[in-house]
DNA sequence: TTTATTTACGAAATCTTTTTCGCGAATTAT
DNA sequence: ATAATTCGCGAAAAAGATTTCGTAAATAAA
């Protein structure tokens, strides 16, 4: 079954491209007759629109590019969910990329995004991203872009995130509301504005509660697991070792506990655990883990919606737009007092 | 910055399009001078090759489509990183589409790959799946189609798949070893191949261990999440109730874990579990989780492999390749003998 | 020196679709 | 009945790249 085109469809209709093609497109300059026999036909031979000769000619992709570090884990798998929702709905594809949370990688991928390839972008940057200018550069050339849950900070650009403050303020007074006296926050970089925001609200209330162990209070976690694992296993380990974790993300969460089973550290008993995460297991952890669960669905639905009133009204300016979605805090055993 | 094309490229090098076209892919026929020349003009416009004039003559994407029922599961994550990690180096682009398990949805998103957007198709298909038509509409396109983990069964297509029937088998042969009398399997769909493999070496087992209860032995459990939750209840509640359960998914053995904490039904005193799935947190989990681990990222990755293999050799066709990498089982608490 | 071959590049066709413009026929207005 | 619109459709240009084919100059062979 070989695929015709639209010249060799007009042909047997006896009727001219132009015709075909907008009979396809339903416009008004072709009676209903004619359309008919031109949908019946393009059915009859199955004709497909070339969307690259479409693409070609409009100047449109209807093709959007979703950005992220890494898609293994539960928050960027719902995360895409949500934006394959309303992608979906408006009839437009879905190119993932993945950064590997390598700067050099998400560069590459956005200038590749600047070829005309993508209608817009969502992106959530790597953790080792601290320069914006492969983000200005698709500005630039006004190909919308917003931001999910990881920003650049101190850009004026379209943004939907969570109120990380709040929840690293939150869950350290929750830490310490149950009784702990050295509370860790545990970061996986230091320069990602999401994992900075999180710890400065930890340190807030760090203050706030007169806990003075600035110093010690964050601690930088990142890399290949098994490095996360051998961090956490010294920390857990060390004199200093704290009473209290907020883990700022769900594989640190699942390496503390991983580390704690085999050290017979007992959660909650001789460590508290808070984790950034919207582990659908943490209910049935042993035990029980405390998380602060972001709204991971709606926060990549939201930005797909803001992305397309930037496509869509080519007029309308996504600066500046910047949507927080509120986390919750889901108190399990992991964090109890005894 | 205006983007500029390779006409006025051409013009301001005051050579013609085709020099700079053929400069660009560094053909034999420019000399390394004006090779020179172009490559550095064109960095100097940033200029970028539109990649949809270029499909559009060459008939190629460079992109491929992965198909799945959703992305919210730990397998297809781990899988579609193993697919990216083969399309990044081979330079192709990926379009992930969900069919949220609906056969209706399925059929559309392959229609849709039918327009030559894609050079190839992963599919892995949903559970309502019985009908091949829509996919031999591919291949009668002749684009190449590989299956990875759940695959239409009947179909000499090309499959990376694992060892469905033999795990099957060996989780049943686990439990009963382990002092089950009244195991049940719980599938998701009756339609699904992997899943009736799966089934299939359960009750082979059943038979071989003299366990007499084909009827009992299977229970279909499809649906939303809460569906899935009352179905388990009612199960696990019921005179009949099991001492042993394998789930056929992840999403299942969470289920299963949620029912049994809320109705005190102790794990495996009472019960005992075993999953196939990859989920990292089984380990952690309360009671620590028996899984039978599928090689999720080499399934993905082989099966991406095979893909190009019948991109890049048109001649190569991918019928009846089928390729069984072996899941292994992990014994932890949830299915020990007291 | 003459012929043959190679080298380096340009003109034009091509890929498929969309859109503008124009034209004849049919309809409405005057 | 004539002029003015509207309607339905076709011809052709355009979108941006690639490829085939041709050609003039440069080099090698005879």
């Amino acid at each position: 079954m070989r695929k015709i085109n639209m010249k060799e469809l007009a042909k047997v209709l006896k009727v001219s491209v132009a015709t075909v093609s907008k009979a396809l497109s339903d416009s008004h300059e072709i009676s209903d007759s004619t359309k008919k026999k031109v949908l019946e036909a393009a059915k009859r031979f199955n004709y497909t629109l070339n969307p690259y000769a479409s693409s070609l000619r409009n100047k449109k992709s209807k093709t959007i590019a979703v950005v992220l570090p890494e898609v293994a884990d539960n928050f960027f798998s719902l995360a895409i969910n949500g934006i394959q929702s309303v992608a979906e709905k408006k009839g437009y594809h879905v190119l993932i990329y993945l950064s590997h949370e390598k700067f050099i990688n998400e560069k590459s991928i956005l200038a590749n995004c600047c070829s005309g390839r993508v209608d817009g972008v969502l992106i959530s940057v790597s953790s080792e991203t601290t320069d914006a200018d492969h983000v200005l550069k698709l500005y630039r050339q006004n190909i919308p872009i917003v931001f999910f849950d990881r920003e650049v900070e101190g850009l004026h650009l379209a943004k939907v995130i969570t109120n990380d403050y709040e929840c690293g303020y939150q869950s350290a007074t929750h830490l310490i509301n149950n009784g702990c006296k050295k509370p860790v926050f545990l970061s996986i970089s230091s320069s990602l504005a999401i994992c900075n925001n999180r710890a400065n609200g930890f340190k807030a209330a760090l203050k706030d509660k007169k806990i003075h162990r600035a110093q010690k209070a964050i601690i930088e976690c990142g890399g290949s697991e098994e490095k996360i694992y051998s961090q956490i296993k010294k920390l857990l380990t060390s004199p200093e070792k704290p009473d209290g974790i907020v883990a700022s993300v769900e594989r640190l969460a699942v390496s503390v506990y991983l580390v704690s089973h085999q050290m017979n550290i007992s959660i909650p008993k001789d460590l508290k655990v808070v984790v950034f995460s919207t582990l659908d297991t943490a209910p049935i952890l042993n035990p029980p883990l405390t998380a602060i669960v972001q709204p991971a669905f709606d926060i990549g639905k939201t930005a797909a919606e803001l992305l397309f009133k930037g496509i869509e009204k080519n007029k309308y300016k996504l600066a500046d737009e910047k949507i927080i979605l509120p986390s919750v805090l889901i108190e399990r055993r992991s964090s109890q007092m005894l």
